[in-house]
DNA sequence: AATGAATGAGACTTCATTCAT
DNA sequence: TATGAATGAAGTCTCATTCAT
């Protein structure tokens, strides 16, 4: 997981782990200080020792998170595709939903608080603006824009674009992986070229 | 709002909507009873003669709106949908989006508890489920069919292009008027066109 | 004692009046809430349905009794004392002393408390200034001028008087009656004529 | 300070120095070992490597103190003043509010904790009646019977004397440097004939 | 000798729930 | 039916003290 990190003892590991499942699974506030102590095998007062209170907690298992991890993850792969410089955008289309199935399937919990508890704490609303919305958002401004300069995606506003190429990509995976995974799917490359065909050609009938 | 139901006294009421606005303020685990009791004036042992407990008041905000309320709601704009059997699917589109706009910035306050609330209590994801997910998916799917033998859909699983359309609304609704309300917009109908144009022509250039 | 006060319930005078003994016997940061709810016989939750905090106790052991009772009874001292226009102010004193005697044994609990957590606690000097430096200062200050201007107390200023007459006797009930009351002491009487007789002509041999 | 005593380490002495200054502070028992700790410059671990507890460091800063340097210093003082063999008990006094003045404000933390900790601590009530009450007092009533037999002080009781003329100075230091340091204040020397003159000639008019 | 992570008892406080009025 | 005082279990957090390093 994201706890290779460094410095940490391996108690404190064992609190942010056990802290970020925890989180995750019934939410913060639903979530005591002592569940995360006895989950982790530590005392109740340890927990304090390294983090001042629960609340800093939540903000210690999202944040450096946010910052080191996520952001040069998302980072990484954008540079990745951008690199590769695909010749065609639905070659980048499907590496991006490939490796955001990996990523969103391994860091469910972590990205499960995140959504779950960023309506009620400022801080992390903040956190995620600053290191997600603004830094992402622009390189993917690019990415459309390199494809519509390559006549390859239709011209108009990329965020309108992004939008729905993001969401549609985001609905697929959340249905698939986390809402209804006992459903029973397609395979998972038919699903994806259904899905890059409705995102390319629309869904409504050529003749029109 | 929904609470203009029926055989509920004035205390009731105000129960029901203090307990509504500041589950969806704060959360279900992070509200107390002594707080929705203050702000629907009543005293701490009135909410306990009408709900046997404070899940079970989270469950009577949620359950026979879910049943009573948005089913219908939906269901009739569904119906008066197919029965103004739009020439164009477009047009469908057109009115779906309104719809939605009116219902979710009307109802923020329920969904919010919904969407925050649902991973973490099974009764509440049955109910979801039973619903929503069934009846409501069951009738999109007809939607769909409709346009497809109409022409005007391209053919092939209904699932994947509800989920696509869907996201994209979804996606829209929640970016205006939930998360960034106070960023700079285009006009509404702007907007709605480009959606609905993306949607229908996709955003691959045609000669591909 | 004081807690004949009013609107409050049982249970709250209980908790008062044991906080109010604990807080003089351990003071106020060795007194644990749990020992008060014992003491009182409550469960430790009503303490703080009644009062915020500790500290909140604490102020309010502390404060409606400097206002509502220590002022008026002090005041109403003075007043008599003023009223009954004493022929010789040794008069005036032989009665201040024995009512300061029951004065501060009936008290003997609430002056620990000043006592002891004043120099801790802003609110509370600000509440002591407040309500017995100045005013009953003010009215010592009157009292003195009169004998003064009957020409049987020595003109110059009165704080000096003021203080070695308070400071006398406050040292002498503070050594008989608080620290060392089990040490063999004269009479009373004896005792007081004795300082009566000290603060009027003196230590020095009147041939100087 | 006091501290240059000998035998210990830097790192000793800065936690006596830490925990003498927070405890006059904040008090005893709202000051945690690791405000001393951080405050001494060393881990919390090494307070206990050279006190056994808490309650040992605190008997430690008042115990060796009282009886290496105040005993002493106090003593030291007393000969001064019987050797110089004044001429009139009024150099005496005035040399001994002097020395007080130098003595308390010297070592106002130290006395904040005696006076403060003394009524809770047993252990501390019989050092401090041990090394203070018994010694200092019968020395006191040496000087008081020494000028009794010159002729300079009125007969009687010492210990009435004492009382009257230790509490005189100790309220007029208490209110000048401690209370109320800001207030308007006179002259010292002013004020200090005038309570001289007060405890000479009493307070009475000499007619009487 | 010194450190500081770890502990666990216990501190203060909150809160859903009960019950006499 | 409504109240709100009372409860006690549980929650967050503090702190003196221990112990491996």
């Amino acid at each position: 997981m994201f706890n290779d990190a460094d410095n940490l003892t391996e108690k404190q590991k064992g609190i942010l782990t056990a802290a970020t499942e925890l989180f995750a699974e019934k939410g913060y506030a639903a979530t005591s200080t002592s569940e995360i102590a006895k989950k982790a095998g530590v005392a109740e007062g340890t927990i304090f020792r390294h983090y001042k209170s629960k609340k800093d907690l939540l903000l210690t298992v999202v944040s450096p998170v946010m910052i080191k991890i996520i952001g040069p993850y998302i980072k990484k792969d954008l540079y990745n595709v951008l690199d590769a410089e695909f010749d065609h955008y639905e070659d980048f289309l499907r590496a991006m939903i490939a490796n955001r199935i990996n990523f969103i399937t391994d860091n469910i919990s972590f990205l499960r608080i995140v959504v779950q508890e960023l309506p009620f704490h400022e801080e992390l609303k903040n956190q995620a603006v600053e290191h997600i919305g603004k830094d992402i958002f622009e390189k993917l401004r690019g990415v459309i824009r390199y494809y519509q300069e390559k006549g390859q995606i239709v011209p108009g506003h990329p965020d309108a674009i992004i939008r729905m190429v993001g969401s549609s990509i985001f609905s697929y995976i959340l249905s698939r992986y986390v809402l209804f995974p006992e459903s029973a799917w397609e395979d998972e490359e038919i699903e994806i070229d259904r899905i890059i065909q409705l995102l390319s050609n629309g869904i409504g009938m050529i003749d029109e």
